[in-house]
DNA sequence: CTTAGGG
DNA sequence: CCCTAAG
């Protein structure tokens, strides 16, 4: 097996995915100036909304859908303030598209550990000392058994970006995607006026190319969806505007019409391999998105309050999960690499109806016409990933997902583009720009820009970012449904393969080498997204410059444990005890790295837990009485150990 | 860094 | 799983 090469992904493009119109909020409605600032603000809105959700994901996933998911996900949460526009002419209509993508579960077929020794029921004492004997590798769950096939590189070249959000209930086919569209148009359009509509298309998945080098063909510019018609001819509603706009359910939202403020501690932190990595990523701080200029209400605040008390840090920190934008430290010299992230989008004006001729009109001098505005996708250009040849899927897909978050969360500005132009008088009105329902099918662009305020780290390599020039509008035509068939076309049968393929959430699990990612742990960790727009970027921010540890780090994703891994750890429990951790690991994980010594020390603690209460109350995949019985025969009998140990030394 | 526990 | 206080 090759050790540690290198692989270098270079994501051209990346679709983001159809925003998801939880049940908590995806949906709000703005009353909003209409000028092309709005106009960006709004499209960095739903981005903001959606940075907090994505999760990568191998599109090779045929499997089925996993409930556990919903446990990581990222709860999505009305961050999203509702702006309150100091008078307000029109009314926006925010409207986002259900996203129930299919999350595709994850099957785990659990690694079959061979060699497991027999166990010896018969703990003595000794064997506490040093376990000697028995300690042969195989006796691990060791990686021996296990290959990584090359097909597994399969999995790596389709990705697709999903909503970390997924939930159970899942979209078989575009249908009801659309059903959802249309709802929510005649639903809201009719009555609302001036709504603007924005509606994210459905996720895409980008085809990477094999072998070391994924990259993206960046397609033209703008191809709108097959539906576009329908779509124009949904969003046909009449738009004619009248200045106050009836608040109606917003009201409930209205209370915190101005967003939370989020607070985010930073603390020194601890240098523990992964857990470092996660720590930091764990504290890393949100932000607000913050627009130059204090027009942007949720003006971001960096907080950095400090949180005495532990439980509601924590829950702080949680809460604040839900909210979409992540700050990227300044004096963090990644910051340059993330800098230049474009994100194009394609989005296409609709014109509203003319109703000139309307009652409205009638009423109003010249009420001034809104626009619908449908944001295909936002497409992040260009993504350079690097990641050890040995790395896991799973690993593979927190690369990406963390480059995707990188890009998304980062100090960005919306820029908007107008036939490729860009536009850049942020004061003029959509009108006098030229976007209005007059100007029918041309394509509004919005592209994602670094954010000159936040750029000082790094003047130089912020500079060379072209924001002049247009880029490209990158778009790759696939549906969802044609993204789920045409991966599992693609990637045939994963029971053949020896890698069971996890579907969904990750999966470095004993069926990737971990232990010859041991040493080189970190640097498959380092990924570096780098805009295709600038290469210059890449001679002043090497892409190996691995060091700074990514600052998107999420929950881990939960693992449950499998049979074989609870009776290799009954099996070191019953040997060594129940107070020595780290020697449980060595000695029956040493080579499953996302297995910590405390990972072990709690799920002994459940399973003696799990022992005690009814087999009818317990979840999960279900242990073997046998091993369960196990557990509460050595946990009886350390217990008692310990509790001599003690009596001793007192 | 490890343990031991609470969340 | 996460987070921490204590060794």
């Amino acid at each position: 097996m090759v050790l540690n090469r290198r692989l270098e992904y270079g994501f051209n493009g990346y679709q983001v995915p159809a925003m998801p119109r939880g049940t908590r909020s995806a949906r709000r409605r703005n009353s909003i100036k209409k000028n092309v600032e709005d106009s960006k603000m709004h499209a960095f809105d739903l981005l903001a909304t959606l940075a907090g959700k994505l999760l990568v994901g191998n599109s090779s996933s045929s499997s089925s859908s996993n409930s556990s998911t919903k446990k990581d996900q990222f709860p999505v949460t009305d961050s999203t303030s509702i702006e309150e526009r100091r008078q307000n002419q029109f009314t926006t209509q925010l409207e986002l598209q259900a996203c129930d993508q299919a999350s595709c579960g994850r099957s785990m077929l659990d690694p079959q550990l061979v060699s497991q020794k027999h166990h010896d029921p018969k703990l003595s004492p000794e064997d506490t000392q040093h376990p000697v004997m028995g300690s042969t590798d195989s006796e691990r769950l060791g990686t021996d058994e296990l290959r990584i096939d090359k097909r597994n590189d399969e999995t790596s070249r389709n990705a697709v970006v999903e909503p970390l959000t997924s939930t159970d209930s899942k979209l078989e086919d575009d249908t009801q995607n659309e059903i959802k569209v249309e709802q929510l148009h005649s639903d809201k359009a009719p009555n609302d006026n001036g709504a603007v509509m924005y509606s994210f298309r459905d996720p895409v998945v980008w085809d990477a190319k094999p072998l070391m080098q994924i990259s993206l063909e960046s397609g033209a510019a703008a191809s709108f969806p097959a539906n576009k018609d329908r779509i124009a001819h949904d969003s046909l509603s009449p738009a004619r505007n009248v200045e106050v706009v009836s608040r109606d359910d917003d009201e409930k939202s209205s209370g915190c019409t101005h967003p939370v403020p989020t607070k985010k501690s930073f603390r020194p932190v601890p240098h523990i391999g992964d857990r470092r990595i996660r720590k930091v990523l764990a504290s890393r701080h949100w932000k607000v998105a913050l627009r130059s200029k204090n027009e942007f209400p949720r003006t971001g605040v960096n907080f950095k309050a400090d949180y005495k008390d532990k439980s509601s840090y924590y829950k702080r920190q949680r809460s604040q999960r839900n909210y979409p934008f992540k700050k990227r430290k300044f004096f963090d010299i990644d910051f340059e690499s993330y800098s230049d992230k474009e994100i194009s989008s394609n989005a296409a004006v609709y014109p509203s109806e003319n109703h000139t001729d309307g009652d409205v009109s009638a009423k109003r001098p010249s009420p001034p016409a809104s626009v619908k505005l449908r944001i295909e996708s936002f497409t992040v250009p260009e993504l350079f990933i690097e990641i050890s040849e040995t790395a896991t899927i799973g690993s593979l897909k927190r690369a990406v997902m963390e480059a995707v978050s990188g890009v998304l969360g980062g100090e960005l500005r919306v820029g908007v583009l107008l036939q490729g132009k860009k536009v850049g008088d942020d004061s003029k009105t959509l009108l006098q720009t030229g976007i209005s329902q007059d100007n029918q099918l041309n394509s509004l662009g919005f592209a994602l820009e670094p954010d000159p305020s936040h750029t000082s780290a790094s003047p130089k390599v912020s500079s060379l970012f072209p924001c002049d020039v247009p880029q490209p509008l990158i778009r790759y035509p696939i549906g969802p449904n044609d993204s789920q068939k045409r991966i599992h076309d693609t990637l045939p049968e994963h029971e053949d393969m020896n890698i069971p393929i996890v579907a969904e959430n990750d999966c470095d699990m004993a069926t990737s080498p971990v232990g010859v990612l041991k040493k080189g742990t970190t640097q498959s960790k380092a990924l570096v997204p780098v805009s295709s727009m600038n290469v210059e970027a890449l001679a002043v921010v090497p892409v190996h410059r691995k060091s700074k540890r990514s600052e998107f780090a999420q929950r881990r994703i939960r693992r449950p444990f499998s049979v074989s891994e609870v009776e290799a750890l009954v099996q070191a429990v019953e040997k060594l005890g129940t107070g020595r951790w780290r020697d449980v690991k060595l000695r029956a994980f040493d080579s499953a790295k996302h297995r910590t010594y405390v990972d072990l020390k709690d799920k002994w603690k459940t399973l003696v837990h799990t022992a005690r209460i009814s087999p009818q109350q317990r979840r999960g995949e279900p242990v073997p009485q046998e091993l369960l019985d196990r557990v509460l025969t050595a946990h009886a009998y350390w217990s008692q150990h310990q509790a001599k140990q003690q009596l001793k030394h007192i």
